[in-house]
DNA sequence: GAACGAGATGTTATAATGTTTCAAATCTTG
DNA sequence: CAAGATTTGAAACATTATAACATCTCGTTC
């Protein structure tokens, strides 16, 4: 199984979290975008599981912390995440993840589990390319791809399996 | 340019709703459901063009209808239209458009104009396929799958170029 | 170091989208 | 026609997202 499988696995996960924001925080000096400690926080919070988390989880995160936040506050957060390529926006499910390909230019897909609600983000090449063929059949000019897809990862599957 | 590409080209569209009517009742008929007024109503202006319509949209235009109907009127029919492979919900949007494949299993996408607001619904074999390999390859069992194209159509792109 | 300006954040209100719940009406079938 | 199932009506509410404007912070310039 590829290492990209790891969220539907035990896995060490604070490394994970470790290294979104060590990346985030390289990509950001690079492009000498400011991520301050709000824009941090609301990062670290989604990189806490591999589960998306919507607008208002963040934000009732954010209120345990004793930062009494309104909305604006995070959804400008994750815009500016999400610019900077290091959070995508699921929208089927009106939830954000962290992307484990910061700083890349990529168009990737999502395999959502409908059961623990994990997501695995990868990238595919021969999508991409077939996407790519069919706009082009077309004469469509693309500019962003969502490609998710729901269903049962592995283990959820054998979990079901058994019923 | 194919048939299918019909939404980005002026073309006889009073055919597209007739079609798509008769083809719900034909569809509706052999699945024993029951295609009511509201929900044929609901379809009928969903096709009224290629551009995805809002809920409340559609809430709106059957209040001038002089039907004062509620959010879940809406909501229903529209479950009730996707259940039976009527209409697609573009996630992108949060709008609803009529399949053009209406009665066929299949996995679709969308190619969405960003300037028009069309959007083609597409088969594309390639991507179905590479889209399957890559959730086999993750032991991932794929149920629901959502590819959402945004760009430009080429009429837009034209225009677009002009500037 | 004071004044300025740009970007970031705070705050309030509101818009847009979608669901729950229960009651009433309608259709279907025996 | 009576009983049960499906559909619709209606009110309230829940969730997700944005608009508008005030305030703050911090680096730059004078």
């Amino acid at each position: 199984m590829s290492a990209n499988a790891l969220p539907y696995r035990p896995h060490n996960h604070s490394a994970c979290v470790h290294q979104a924001l060590s990346e985030a925080r390289t990509v950001c000096a690079s492009r000498q975008a400011r991520l301050t400690p709000i824009r941090e926080r609301v990062l670290e919070l989604i990189w806490q599981s591999h589960k998306p988390l919507g607008a208002y989880d963040l934000l009732a995160v954010l209120a345990e912390d004793g930062h009494n936040a309104a909305p604006p506050t995070v959804y400008r957060a994750l815009d500016f995440l999400q610019q900077n390529g290091l959070v995508h926006r699921i929208a089927s499910l009106n939830a954000f993840t962290g992307c484990t390909h910061a700083g890349e230019n990529h168009t990737c897909l999502f395999l959502i589990c409908r059961a623990c609600r994990n997501v695995l983000e990868l990238t595919a090449p021969d999508v991409t390319r077939a996407l790519s063929d069919v706009s082009a059949a077309e004469a469509f000019t693309p500019e962003e791809t969502t490609i998710e897809v729901a269903g049962l990862c592995p283990s959820c599957k054998e979990s079901d399996d058994h019923d």
